[in-house]
DNA sequence: TTGAAAGCGCTAACAG
DNA sequence: CTGTTAGCGCTTTCAA
């Protein structure tokens, strides 16, 4: 590497602990002798080495973040978020991204505690007590964005059963009879809908029960498009198709409209997350926004609380919003 | 932090020497002693510090990313080829995002260098010569993308300004009498343009020049939506928008269809990039892909070229695409 | 085949 | 106010 505090405290004639003093304001030092190192240290364009550093304190200055799949609006949004966060309190932020491979996701987690970044923001595709156990041998505070993991491990994001059950509601108000929920896998390999998919649904079903005049039906698979145009060109009821993701949805309203299917008068259809590609669809999507940019605030926040000590929620919801649109 | 080789080396009554010879395959070592190294290594789920390795090898296996913005699609689809493409190679990737601030962009290249990051690839707001000095004292392998820095520094990206002339040929061809190009700019601060924006502005004009019976003109202002509508409205001439990119197409797309001008019929447009958000609108946006996972590809294979110490060429162009669609 | 010793660059306890 | 010393965890001569 470059200039060493060996290097400057030769040139000052002074001792490295000297040179470490002017930078670190601990300890006296005489303001000449602290003045001089400073302005050497300049002169040469020193720069302290972080690894060495680090190694030394144990800290790092860095929060690491595993998402899968940055192509998703939806992590885009995050990253954002976390990065100004952080940014906020001097932290840096190590993004890594992987392609919903749990084996990859382990990797890079293990690999960020390596280089030992204080803290870690996941939004993982793995779960359950194996991963949560594995989390918890990293020894290191960890908050949880979109994924619950176990019930142990901080948790951010909003109330996605109520959302749905919200959801089901504007929809039967609006006089649909039959409601389509459409939820395809996201994990793709073992076909496992991720935590906050599964409350969606959970939060469909919940709803459409309770009203017995109307008609539901979930559709789980990656063919959905078909399904949905037997649907609709075989029942007589007047029928919405809500989506556990917008994309899903814009998917289907392009295809349907190829099929001179109107979004908001052939059909009623609703997305979920409010990603920002709706912004240049017409009609406009209705929604629910995850208000995921409130929600990885909120996590760095809880991960700075983690690292100053503090006690923290296990679960903590921010408060998601429902937004009107043309397709309902 | 956990298990250190001087544990394992208490544990298996060696020296920490003979515990690294077990990892790094280095050096002679008993069979029998490397076994139960590794065994214990293993049992005790040692993880060696990365801090500490990298600051003995100097080396840390790391690549640094700055890109400004990852809410931009562009970036998100290159910021996973880089992923995939330096994972292949037993890399890792720290990215790292700002907002078009410039200090920022500085900032957090001099901290990924301090980081000892082995090479760098950047997509910078910042050009010029002063900043390729800049990055020259990195004493770091460096590869562009997007925003060509000077002469030296290697950059890698579609012949823009050919793109562009390609486009107006194909726009021209369709018939179009009046071809308005649409760049407003995208440092916000500076009011300065990256170097993409730029050589496609030129690639316009150039060819835009050549068909004398072609008129043109250049919207470069933030208010281009306003201005489009004065333009459609007040000329009887077959009018397209070229926009610098896809997002500005989107943008007017969607205002002239409140207007009902319909896209392709009342008015032709052609965008740039390829953003994926255009799989979801209809009609199909006229583009040019350009193609940045194959961008992105390319610029890790020359990072490592100059990891290697070989010598690359500093300009590397890749074939980019014209996407036919349905608005010219 | 193995170990002792020195050092990467920075820091902190302890003396002076 | 300043310097000496030891050490973070790993690697690498050099010698045994």
């Amino acid at each position: 590497m470059g200039v060493t505090t060996k290097d400057i405290a030769q040139i000052c004639g002074v001792s490295r602990t000297t040179v470490n003093r002017a930078f670190t304001n601990t300890g006296r030092i005489n303001k000449e002798t602290k003045d001089k190192i400073l302005k050497v240290a300049e002169d040469l364009e020193y720069r302290p080495d972080m690894l060495a550093t680090g190694l030394k304190n144990g800290k790092t200055q860095y929060l690491g973040v595993v998402v899968f799949d940055v192509r998703n609006r939806y992590f885009a949004q995050m990253l954002n978020a976390i990065e100004i966060e952080a940014k906020a309190r001097n932290y840096f932020v190590n993004i890594t991204l992987h392609e919903k491979d749990k084996e990859q996701e382990r990797d890079m987690i293990q690999r960020l505690v390596d280089y030992r970044v204080e803290g870690l923001i996941l939004s993982p595709v793995s779960k359950g007590n194996d991963f949560g156990t594995f989390l918890r041998k990293m020894e290191k505070p960890i908050v949880i964005i979109g994924n619950r993991v176990d019930k142990e491990i901080p948790f951010v994001g909003i109330d996605e059963k109520k959302a749905a059950s919200d959801a089901v509601q504007t929809i039967v108000r609006k006089g649909y009879q039959k409601i389509v929920f459409i939820c395809p896998p996201l994990a793709d390999v073992e076909n496992e809908n991720v935590y906050s998919h599964e409350q969606r649904e959970e939060g469909f079903l919940q709803e459409v029960q309770k009203h017995k005049t109307v008609q539901y039906e979930a559709i789980k698979s990656w063919n959905y498009l078909s399904e949905v145009v037997k649907i609709l060109t075989s029942s007589s009821e007047k029928t919405a198709f809500f989506c556990s993701g917008d994309i899903f949805a814009l998917d289907i309203m392009k295809h349907l409209k190829q099929l001179n299917k109107r979004a908001g008068q052939d059909y009623g259809i609703m997305g979920f997350d409010n990603i920002d590609t709706l912004d240049y669809v017409i009609p406009r999507l209705a929604t629910i926004d995850n208000v995921v940019e409130k929600v990885a605030t909120k996590a760095v926040d809880i991960l700075f609380d983690l690292l100053e000590g503090k006690e923290v929620a296990n679960k903590t919801l921010v408060d998601y919003v429902e937004i009107e649109g043309e397709t309902l």
